[in-house]
DNA sequence: ACTTCAATAAACAGTTATGTTTATCGAATG
DNA sequence: CATTCGATAAACATAACTGTTTATTGAAGT
């Protein structure tokens, strides 16, 4: 049992590619069974040979695009001593990556209400930049009064939805950074940094 | 020709009505005529007899519920002379529109892409929207330098996502104000008001 | 009283999807 | 060379929804 395997391997990573393929143009929701084995150029019954249901076939594919889209590791910064040069090295992470990935987390952002499947792995993204966020913000280390509008900030300034809203504007990526390092510098504008 | 008129009226009233509250419970995406039948109490057909299509039906909607809910009057704040204050009564009427209509806009502005009839009155409200915010940043009178950051961050703050990202992170109306304000004062800390 | 017509009731044909069953093909395996 | 079994092919039953047709009911209008 070799070659068997590998092309029995080879059909599930190509319908679990195609269903990557489909959630990133029509989203979620609107993916079907029926276009995953059409894309996928197999039959019906192989998809559901392979899969359960259509749940499964979703957690599949998220396991895999997050396995190819990983989100920005912390790491890559946290060797950064000035909270400022570090909040932005993160900021600038963080965006370089939704461009990259834009079509998948609008889709996904869009769709996670309807999709059961989707909102297990959408709420553990969340956690995990709000995780980042309040680090990132505890570091800029503002008095207690403003600490809790410091950290809001970050975490509105590294969500998905406002790095959107910024891209819609005509805002390239570095004035993103600007205008949230802009935004801080009024709240707390003597912060050591 | 009189109650004849007025019960048809009155059934018009019952489909749009029914359209409005599934809009708003669903969105609009999901709204189906059926469902709109069976909440409005009549057969499908009678849908279909007072309008061609989906999309007329939502026409019908979409107008009968702005007529309801009037979006924020820029005659409100328009005698306010201090800027800051003036933008802080705009950011509180659009802030309390928000609270009021939440579930309509959040519907909306999920559901845009997909549903055609939708496209013109959410592109509409958006330039309503930005054309308010520019009006306000202008009259923050920033320097040229930073006329653009202070208009697109008077433009994202006033934007529905935005309230929405505020509120689900616990802030309430008065506080979402403060966070745009202090946002503002550090891009243009010198500005009058 | 008689007519008009908005709304009901019930069916039709068509589309798209789900999930399942049965039979067959054909290449990899032993 | 015979067998295994992943994939094909084709059908079935089920479910929603669309848009249309035909016939009927019953209150409002004249």
């Amino acid at each position: 049992m070799r070659k068997r395997a590998l092309s029995q391997e080879e059909t599930r990573r190509r319908i679990v590619e195609a269903t990557m393929q489909l959630h990133g143009e029509v989203g979620p929701r609107a993916t079907t069974i029926s276009a995953i084995a059409e894309r996928a150029g197999v039959q019906r019954l192989t998809v559901y040979r392979h899969f359960p249901d259509e749940a499964a076939v979703f957690r599949a594919c998220t396991r895999h695009w997050l396995s190819l889209n990983p989100p920005p590791d912390s790491r890559s910064w946290e060797s950064i001593d000035d909270p400022r040069k570090r909040l932005r090295a993160a900021l600038s992470a963080f965006y370089d990556y939704y461009a990259a990935t834009e079509d998948m987390w609008t889709a996904s952002f869009r769709d996670v209400d309807a999709v059961e499947a989707l909102q297990e792995p959408m709420a553990e993204f969340e956690t995990f930049v709000a995780g980042i966020a309040d680090g990132l913000a505890w570091y800029l280390g503002p008095g207690r009064r403003k600490a809790a509008s410091v950290a809001i900030t970050v975490q509105h300034a590294l969500a998905f939805p406002t790095w959107k809203d910024f891209q819609a504007r005509g805002l390239k990526n570095p004035k993103k950074i600007e205008l949230v390092m802009a935004w801080l510098s009024g709240i707390a504008p003597n912060s050591p940094g």
